[in-house]
RNA sequence: GGAGAGGUGGCUGAGUGGUCUAAAGCGCGGGUUUGCUAAACCCGUGACCGGGAAACUGGUCCGCAGGUUCGAAUCCUGUCCUCUCCGCCA
C-alpha cells in the first residue's frame, strides 16, 4: 500500500494515477477520514492523558474517601475514552479499507492505458520465428501423439484446468527447474523451495485477496491458509516484519513452488490445454533492494528472463505493460511473450514471464526495512519479483516451437544434459 | 494429538498490579584521551500518531486479540509462534 500521508499530500496525483490504471478509489474520502481521524486521535490523546493524571493521584491519596471520588472520576473518563475510542476505530478501519484499495504510482515511462495495444514492445529476443514446411500442432495435439499430457485423467480425478504430466513431459518439467535454477545459482540467487501454502495475512501484504467472488486464490477452510498463486508471496513473506542492513541489500532469492490458480472468470477465454491451468510448477525471482538499486535490478530480472528464453531457443518479445493492466503492487512491469505457433490460426505470443518492480508498496505492508550504518531510523525496501520459468507455459513454447515434420520435438541443446537425449519421438 | 516452558527495544536479557518514565550488556552515534588504529572512559541512542518555528511536549506500543482494574509488560481468556518431552507418522 501506499504511504497515508503521501495519498493526503499528494491527492491529486494519486487521483490521476488510480485513473491511468483503471482502479475506483475514492481519494477525496479518504483525505477526509484522515483529517477526522486525526481529530478524533487527539480527543483520545486528551481523555487518556486526563485518566492517566487521575490513575497516578489514586496512587498518592490517601483518605479513602478521596480514593473512591477519584476512582468513580477515573472510571467515567475511561468509559468516555471507550466510545471516542470505537469512532475512531470505525474511522481507521473504513481508512484501512480505501488505502489498500489505492494501487501504487506507475513508472513515469510506463505506456499509459489499457490492453494490449497500449502496450509497447521493447524488444525481440534472439531466436527468430519458426518457419515450418508443415501444418504445426499445438501442444494439446503434440502432447497427446507424444503421451505427454492426460488432461482427461485431470479433469476426472481433479476437475477442469488439472493434468498429469506423464512420460517425457515429467523430464522436461525438471529440466526446466534445474535448467533455470543453474542459471540462477550462477547469477547469486539463493536457491529455496517454499511453502505452497501461505497465511492470508502473507497474501494481503504481497497484494493478492484470499477471499470473494473475485478471488483468484484458493483458501483452505477452517483455517487462515490458502493455497500460494506463486512463490512471490512466500518469499515476500520470508521477510516480513525485518529489518536488513543496507550492506545486506540487494537479497536475491528464487524459489521453487507449485501455483494454485483459481481463474475464476476466466472460462472460455484461451483456456484449451496448459495454457491457463489451475495448478502449474514455477521458478520465481524475487529481490529486496535499497530504493536507489530497484530500477536496475527490474533491468536484470527481465535481461535474466530474456536470457533463460534464449537458451530455450524460443522466439518472444517483451513488453512495458500499460499502466492499466500493472495490478496493484507494481509500478513498472515487463512481460515477455513468447511465441506459440499453435495459438490462434497462425501462431500467437503468449505470455510465460512477468517481472514487476513493486517498490515499497509491499514492504510497507509486510513491514520490511533496512537500517544504514550511520544513520537514523529505517526506510522500506522495494521489493521485485519475476518468472524465471513456468513450467506449464514454457512446456507450451517448448513444444510447439521445436516440433518437427516427423512429429518429433528437438530438445534444445540447455535442456539435453538434463533430459537425458536430443529428441522426442512420437508413441 | 498430549504435557510442560517461553515470546520484552536493532540484538541478548531483567522485570509477578502504581516509582516501568522498561534495568543491564552488546551494537550504533557523538566526545575525551591518543603519532594512526585499537583500547579505556564520558555522554547519547526505539517506533508510530499528534501539537509546536524551535526548545520541548501529549498519546500509543512488551507476539496478536479481547477482558478485569482508577491503573496491566505483570492478573484472566482466546489465538499464533518457538523450544523440550511423549505419542503417531512419510
Amino acid at each position: 500500500m501506499l504511504d497515508r500521508k503521501f495519498i493526503v499530500d499528494n491527492a491529486e496525483a494519486v487521483k490521476e494515477n488510480c485513473q491511468r490504471r483503471g482502479v475506483k478509489a475514492d481519494v477525496d474520502r479518504l483525505v477526509g477520514l484522515d483529517a477526522q481521524r486525526r481529530d478524533k486521535q487527539g480527543e483520545v490523546d486528551e481523555l487518556n492523558r486526563r485518566a492517566n493524571e487521575v490513575s497516578k493521584s489514586i496512587g498518592k491519596a490517601k483518605d479513602p474517601a478521596e480514593r473512591e471520588a477519584r476512582k468513580n472520576e477515573g472510571r467515567e473518563l475511561r468509559e468516555t475514552t471507550a466510545a471516542v475510542q470505537t469512532a475512531l476505530d470505525a474511522i481507521v478501519a473504513e481508512l484501512d479499507v480505501l488505502q489498500r484499495g489505492i494501487p501504487n504510482m506507475s513508472h513515469p515511462q510506463a505506456p499509459v492505458g489499457f490492453g494490449d495495444e497500449a502496450s509497447v514492445e521493447l524488444k525481440r529476443g534472439k531466436t527468430p520465428l519458426p518457419k515450418f514446411d508443415f501444418r504445426p500442432l499445438d501442444h494439446v495435439e503434440l502432447g497427446e501423439r507424444l503421451g505427454l499430457m492426460d488432461f482427461e485423467g485431470g479433469a476426472k480425478v481433479t476437475g477442469h484446468g488439472f493434468y498429469f504430466l506423464k512420460n517425457d513431459a515429467v523430464l522436461l518439467e525438471l529440466a526446466l527447474q534445474r535448467y533455470a535454477l543453474d542459471v540462477l545459482l550462477a547469477e547469486g540467487f539463493t536457491p529455496t523451495i517454499t511453502p505452497d501454502l501461505a497465511r492470508n495475512e502473507i497474501l494481503q501484504g504481497i497484494g493478492y485477496i484470499p477471499r470473494g467472488p473475485e478471488t483468484q486464490i484458493y483458501s483452505v477452510a477452517d483455517s487462515d491458509l490458502s493455497l500460494v498463486a506463486t512463490a512471490e508471496i512466500t518469499l515476500g513473506g520470508l521477510l516480513s516484519d525485518t529489518i536488513l542492513e543496507a550492506e545486506q541489500l540487494p537479497v536475491k532469492l528464487c524459489g521453487i513452488s507449485h501455483c494454485y490458480r483459481t481463474e475464476a472468470g476466466a472460462h472460455g477465454r484461451a483456456t484449451r490445454g496448459l495454457y491457463r491451468v489451475h495448478q502449474f510448477t514455477k521458478v520465481e525471482m524475487f529481490a529486496f533492494t535499497a530504493p536507489e538499486q530497484s530500477e536496475a535490478m527490474l533491468g536484470y530480472f527481465c535481461e535474466l528472463e530474456g536470457r533463460l528464453f534464449d537458451g530455450l531457443e524460443v522466439p518472444y518479445r517483451v513488453i512495458d505493460t500499460a499502466t492499466g493492466d500493472l495490478g496493484g503492487p507494481a509500478y513498472r512491469k515487463f512481460d515477455l511473450e513468447a511465441w506459440m505457433p499453435g495459438r490462434g490460426e497462425q501462431g500467437e505470443f503468449g505470455e510465460v514471464t512477468s517481472t514487476s518492480n513493486c517498490t515499497d508498496y509491499q514492504a510497507r505492508r509486510l513491514d520490511i526495512r533496512f537500517r544504514q550504518k550511520g544513520e537514523k531510523g529505517t526506510s522500506f525496501v522495494h521489493t521485485l519479483n519475476g518468472t524465471a520459468i513456468a513450467i506449464s507455459r514454457g512446456l507450451i513454447a517448448l513444444l510447439e516451437n521445436h516440433q518437427q515434420a516427423d512429429g518429433s520435438v528437438r530438445i534444445p541443446r540447455v535442456l539435453r544434459p538434463y533430459v537425458g537425449k536430443d529428441v522426442i519421438l512420437p508413441r
